[in-house]
DNA sequence: TGTACATCAGTGAACGCGCGTTCACTGATGTAC
DNA sequence: TGTACATCAGTGAACGCGCGTTCACTGATGTAC
């Protein structure tokens, strides 16, 4: 071979990355192969040779941003409570950060709507991200049965992904930070956080 | 004029139908002006007879949507009290039948993550619409100042929506439902209804 | 009342463009002798 | 050690297709005389 060893599977990753970024910031149908080729720095014809597909590559894609998600929370979240854990996942989650950056955020507040629309391979991928994060979310929850924690952590999951995709989808910035504050404040309540934060969301916006 | 007076109104009307549903169930860029006016009974060729642009199309069919559906409960609700008012939005809402039937469903639920990619005419619809239902919301909340009801509408109207993209973008509907009944539950809750539904999900799908 | 004309909603062929995909080719490198 | 060959990741032109948009035309009807 003329090219080292990992040589053709770190262009598979650079190709992967890139696809993650542009497809969550501009959505499935909204990059074509030959963008996301060049993003790599790599022309389109040579796609075929590390996917048999767009759609195989969406999927990748998608598996690769919820496992990117999953990478940067563990991190943040290493040695920390449970508690300390799922407020760290909150405040990052339904801010105005995450809005201005979906390109490295959430599929799911990206892309939900989407999915729904995309072939049952990416779909499958999807629903293996959500069912992953939804599990670790109840186990950060407090208290209670299993059952009422899986619950609890479907309905505040709804909430965040839902308030983000609402404030992205809002040019008023005041109507939309409105919402993600109203948001993040009642997920800790419901969340049974004890100190919810106070500073306006105009100071969090530059944090 | 060789039709009668109303003849290109009703025509415009019911391109905007067929856009109107069409475009919720398959996304703005899901759906070609040509589908549309088929769909309305016409050849594409006519279409710029009655829209500049397909944009223009998205724009009024977006605003089209809001108003259906803001008529359709408006005339379900008609007489009720505000708490009954808003448990029967919340029921039409976060249901199985409105997962299965996004066509004539709440945009929100259906193009949140479209919108924000899309032109600032569809945009500005789009948001015109969320601040009419958020303040129909808030007006059918109990008790309590004005600002804290609108920001508990919010909140509410984030969980709603992002329940129902959450769970059409998923194909396990024990996990979809899963994901519905809680939300609905702890909407209830929150808004302050008393008697939480509480027969099995798979017995709502069916009624 | 009857004929010629004007109107204009709707038709259907055509356009330029970008898309996903294919394929003959390139050229840097490892291997065989 | 030096030369000929094999490999294959990456290139770039080309394909068929569907899209949004344009435009010359049709033909049913209302109006003028």
């Amino acid at each position: 071979m003329r090219y080292g060893d990992g040589h053709k599977q770190e262009t598979r990753g650079k190709v992967l990355r890139a696809a993650s970024a542009a497809i969550r910031a501009r959505g499935p149908d909204g990059v074509g192969v030959a963008e996301i080729m060049a993003r790599a720095g790599l022309t389109h014809g040579g796609f075929y040779a590390h996917f048999p597909s767009k759609d195989a590559l969406v999927a990748a894609a998608v598996a690769d941003a919820f496992a990117q998600s999953r990478r940067r929370f563990l991190r943040l979240v290493e040695g920390c409570s449970p508690q300390a854990a799922f407020c760290a996942f909150l405040d990052g989650y339904v801010s105005r950060e995450h809005c201005d950056h979906p390109a490295s955020g959430c599929p799911i507040s990206t892309l939900a709507n989407d999915i729904a629309r995309q072939s049952p391979a990416v779909r499958a991928a999807f629903e293996e991200g959500v069912a992953a994060l939804l599990e670790r979310l109840a186990a950060w929850l407090p208290g209670g049965a299993a059952q009422d924690r899986r619950a609890l952590a479907a309905s505040l999951l709804a909430e965040m992904a839902g308030a983000v995709a609402l404030a992205r989808a809002l040019g008023d910035r005041a109507l939309a930070d409105e919402i993600l504050s109203a948001s993040r404040a009642r997920i800790r309540t419901r969340a049974g956080l004890p100190a919810p934060d106070e500073r306006p969301s105009s100071a969090r916006s530059r944090a």
